[in-house]
DNA sequence: GCATTAACAGCCG
DNA sequence: CGGCTGTTAATGC
């Protein structure tokens, strides 16, 4: 369990929430911590609780048939998954990864079900998620022909920038070109390359272990 | 060829 | 000092 100040740091979601409901929420929630390079979760694995990102970053990825890890996205401080696996009641689609030493939030599987249940502001959540999320899908149909790899980083960073998925959210973050790379499928050269190119777009600044996002609006339409 | 890995000096905190 | 960055050289598909 958790303190409701803590909830609301790491939930944005449980802003919008009554009393009772972030009662129930911090109650049905603990938190873990892993050390960078560590696995979260297999794909195939029973996981049966939603999950949150208290503080680090990870990596949401899969094996292709051919071998080859494919990252579909990040997820930084504050941003929540699992939703789809729990309601389907199936098994993990995807690897976790955490990127760097990172505390993760797990709701269990009785009181994501409760709030789905009782609370309209948590259903609203769940619905402008869903849908943030399809659009990020549909473009990673795109991606996969987008050999550009300043434009795949850019598509990464606007969406470590989603402010539906996050929300009250700077415009900056710490975050190495190492773990840019990692997350966009680049090497860290490739990433330091690219940051330069949308460094000189006027897109974002690249600072000593972090950006600052300039053009949020730029950054997603990149390569397009 | 092109992108990735390797290697290393320089810089920042 | 430790981690991150910027660059060049070697390497692999």
């Amino acid at each position: 369990m958790i303190s409701a100040d803590h909830l609301q740091k790491i939930a944005s979601w449980s802003h919008d929430l009554k009393n009772d409901e972030i009662e129930r929420a911090r109650k049905g929630i603990v938190e873990k911590s892993y050390p960078a390079g560590a696995y979260i979760c297999h794909r195939g694995d029973r996981l049966d609780s939603w999950t949150g990102v208290s503080s680090g970053l990870i990596k949401l990825g899969t094996v292709s048939k051919t071998g080859k890890a494919v990252t579909l996205a990040g997820l930084r401080e504050g941003g929540w998954f699992g939703e789809g696996t729990l309601l389907k009641n199936e098994p993990r689609q995807y690897d976790l990864v955490a990127l760097r030493d990172t505390t993760m939030a797990f709701m269990n599987n009785a009181t994501f079900f409760w709030l789905f249940e009782h609370s309209a502001a948590f259903n609203r959540y769940l619905v402008r998620q869903f849908n943030e999320r399809l659009g990020q899908f549909i473009a990673l149909v795109e991606y996969d022909r987008m050999l550009d790899a300043t434009a795949r980083v850019a598509r990464n960073i606007a969406w470590l920038f989603n402010p539906v998925l996050y929300r009250n959210l700077g415009r900056h973050l710490q975050i190495s070109q190492e773990e840019l790379g990692a997350l966009s499928g680049v090497s860290r050269q490739a990433a330091n390359q690219s940051l330069k190119v949308l460094e000189q777009a006027r897109l974002l600044r690249v600072e000593h272990g972090g950006i600052t996002v300039v053009d949020l609006e730029g950054l997603s339409r990149y390569g397009e």
